[in-house]
DNA sequence: TCTGGGGTCCTAGGACCC
DNA sequence: TCTGGGGTCCTAGGACCC
């Protein structure tokens, strides 16, 4: 198999972004972010500082730690300017994040050269006209390409030739790989297995009894570099969701009522932009010792309507509480929506399609409200997001992230 | 300053149907 | 009448990814 996928990661990107913006932060140890690490540096991941860890670890691993601000629409043009960069080469590229992306350059050897010899002409671009490091893996699969791109870093490029794949794979760590977290590399370590080789030689009966079916015979299957996952350019999202960290509040109706409304309607804002609504409205409350539990609920159609999925969330939440009634503290709250269709007018119909049990108060004025909403939602396209709201999601400006860093985190819903 | 936010996929049990 | 098997959908929980 000709090794064409090339998998394109930008280094420590948000933090790189930062150094690159401010010359004086370069060759320092920094992290973007606050009260959690979102990015950090090379030079501060030397002292073991990561993404995702509380800043407070972070100042102890790293005294002269430097935090800096977020500039999130530098972050968003950026990494848009290297995926372009991408696109010069070939359409068949599948984004994976705000930062990394895959691409088959099967289709473009005869005009650009080797895939290896696009890949370095990425990397040299990418550092001359946008000022980034990136690492560019090549190889016959995405799974390998990945992993190479990983074994590139920081700002390099490995090349995994035909024929050499379970040389290159033999000896790396199973935590490399696709789909190998915490737990599977735990009870992988536990049978003894700790290198993708061994892995590769470990029978895929023990593989399903270990880690269940589908991720024994996947895992199995990415060890002996069987993956035949092609380059997806265009992927419909199957759920939307939005979460907020409360820290430390009481478990009533004050605090829970304001933040389902903003959080149904961040969510059902971005599902009626689509053109798109929902049939599975999904919660999940995080209590204070942050132990989580989950409630859902499934339409006989799809909705997208604010209100409605507010008024839905609120009673699944009520219901998980009452299963927990010696929990008085909550410190997340999340509403999710899934089993999405595009169906944009099916609302409409709603109050008649429901079953007794599923056609709830607020249903009968679902056309009124979606109409509302989609009032709302061109409002604040011309006027801004802040612009106009529920009156009680206006009081929630609380905000423990920026919207801006939001949005980055986002998946294009598609359509 | 006790750990962010947005996603995908899988499992297991129960309900229900054939 | 009893028992068994297979399939689909829903729900709750978990692992993992960026």
């Amino acid at each position: 198999m000709p090794a064409t996928i090339l998998h394109a990661d930008l280094d420590a990107f948000y933090a790189s972004v930062e150094q690159l913006l401010n010359p004086d932060l370069r060759g320092k140890p920094i992290a973007v972010g606050g009260g959690v690490v979102l990015a950090a540096s090379y030079e501060a991941k030397a002292f073991g500082v990561h993404g995702g860890m509380s800043g407070r670890k972070a100042r102890e691993l790293c005294p002269q730690l430097i935090f800096t601000g977020g500039n999130f629409a530098e972050y968003q043009r950026l990494g848009d300017a290297a995926i372009a960069v991408l696109h010069d080469y070939t359409p068949a590229v599948e984004r994976i994040s705000i930062d990394e992306a895959f691409a088959d350059v099967a289709g473009c050897t005869h005009l650009f050269g080797s895939p290896e010899t696009i890949a370095a002409t990425i990397r040299r671009r990418v550092r001359d006209e946008l000022g980034l490091p990136i690492s560019v893996g090549v190889a016959g699969t995405k799974h390998l390409a990945k992993i190479a791109s990983q074994v590139a870093k920081p700002d390099g490029l490995v090349h995994v030739a035909p024929g050499t794949e379970m040389d290159f794979l033999r000896d790396l760590p199973v935590g490399l790989m696709w789909g190998v977290g915490p737990v599977t590399e735990r009870k992988l370590k536990e049978e003894g297995i700790e290198t993708i080789g061994q892995l590769a030689a470990t029978p895929g009966r023990s593989l399903r009894g270990l880690l269940g079916d589908a991720a024994g015979d996947k895992l199995a299957d990415l060890a002996s570099n069987r993956d035949s996952r092609k380059i997806v350019t265009h992927k419909r999202a199957r759920s939307a969701g939005a979460q907020s960290a409360l820290g430390h509040k009481p478990a009533t109706q004050a605090t829970i009522k304001p933040t389902l409304r903003h959080l149904a309607d961040r969510v059902t804002s971005r599902l009626r932009a689509k053109a798109l609504a929902g049939r599975t409205i999904t919660i999940r409350v995080r209590f204070a010792d942050m132990r989580a539990v989950t409630r859902s609920m499934t339409l006989d159609a799809p909705i997208s309507a604010t209100v409605m999925v507010a008024e839905i969330a609120e009673e699944l939440v009520r219901a998980a509480l009452a299963d927990h009634p010696r929990e008085r503290f909550i410190s997340l709250l999340a509403v999710s929506v899934s089993h999405i269709d595009d169906q944009p007018h099916i609302q409409l119909e709603l109050p008649l399609g429901l079953p007794d049990e599923k056609r709830r108060p607020g249903a009968r004025q679902g056309a009124a409200r979606w109409s509302a909403d989609r009032a709302m939602d061109k409002a604040r396209d011309r006027f801004g997001r802040d612009s106009i709201g529920y009156a009680v999601t206006q009081l929630e400006k609380r905000k423990s992230v920026p919207d801006a860093f939001r949005e980055l985190a986002e998946k294009d819903l598609g359509r």
